[in-house]
DNA sequence: TTTTAAACGCAACTGAGTTGCAAAAATAGT
DNA sequence: ACTATTTTTGCAACTCAGTTGCGTTTAAAA
């Protein structure tokens, strides 16, 4: 961890992710934590860990923000080549370790992308 | 159209998409139409054109609904597999014909997918 | 022309995410 | 170990996209 200062709060929400191999939603995070912190830290703690490139995150089909630990992704350039999957009927949301081949654009200069899969994992099958 | 009822605020909404080949935001159009119709109703249309499968909507970066033109979809089941760009310079998202192929996932049963590729457009580069 | 069901406008609401500021706590300096 | 400094936190209030309920209007069927 490259974070400055190592709170309480930012031990509890590193170690929820530790534990994960999956996406968090922020919105479940949120909940999980209502008893011991407060929302805003929450957002700003998942905010610090993206910008020290130890999480990556992206919205959702609902609009909604979720985060995922990273693997091969270094501090400040984000370019998530990766899908995630998400499940219609449990809801969880994985990172795949699998590429994805963007066919090359005519006329345009493709940087980052982001690739969302749907469908049932393993466990719903 | 195989809408129900041909309003014109219907007709106006639709003239809008026939004009434009890009996808458009629902915020962009709710600022565009607000002198002549409520935000309500310009979400519901928008709904109503997607149910009818004329539309295709997604969630883009930052959370916004986005809605496009339907080419290959039909009614009911939106398989998209075509992909949307983003130009991280003017805004511009565009509906691309191309076809991203998704390797197999074991273990995985991917029914749809959602893909958003960012950099720069043909104007801006 | 009348009927009736869809579509609309309005206002109030929901819920995710943000902001400003004062208080608390972690680290650096002595 | 103590103090100073700077980050982090909690709180409350806010923003903004999108939704809901309901009474009124209007397109189209009878």
């Amino acid at each position: 961890m490259a974070i400055q200062r190592q709170t309480e709060s930012v031990k509890t929400v590193w170690k929820t992710f530790e534990k994960s191999e999956n996406a968090l939603s922020v919105v479940a995070l949120v909940k999980k934590f209502e008893k011991t912190m407060n929302k805003t830290t929450v957002y700003r703690i998942l905010d610090r860990f993206e910008k020290e490139g130890m999480l990556h995150s992206f919205v959702g089909k609902d609009g909604l923000k979720w985060y995922a630990k990273c693997h091969n992704c270094s501090s400040g350039e984000h370019i998530d080549v990766h899908p995630h999957f998400q499940c219609n009927n449990c809801g969880k949301v994985e990172c795949l370790s699998v590429e994805v081949k963007i066919p090359p654009i005519t006329k345009h200069a493709v940087k980052t992308s982001q690739i969302l899969l749907f469908g049932e994992c393993e466990n719903c099958l």
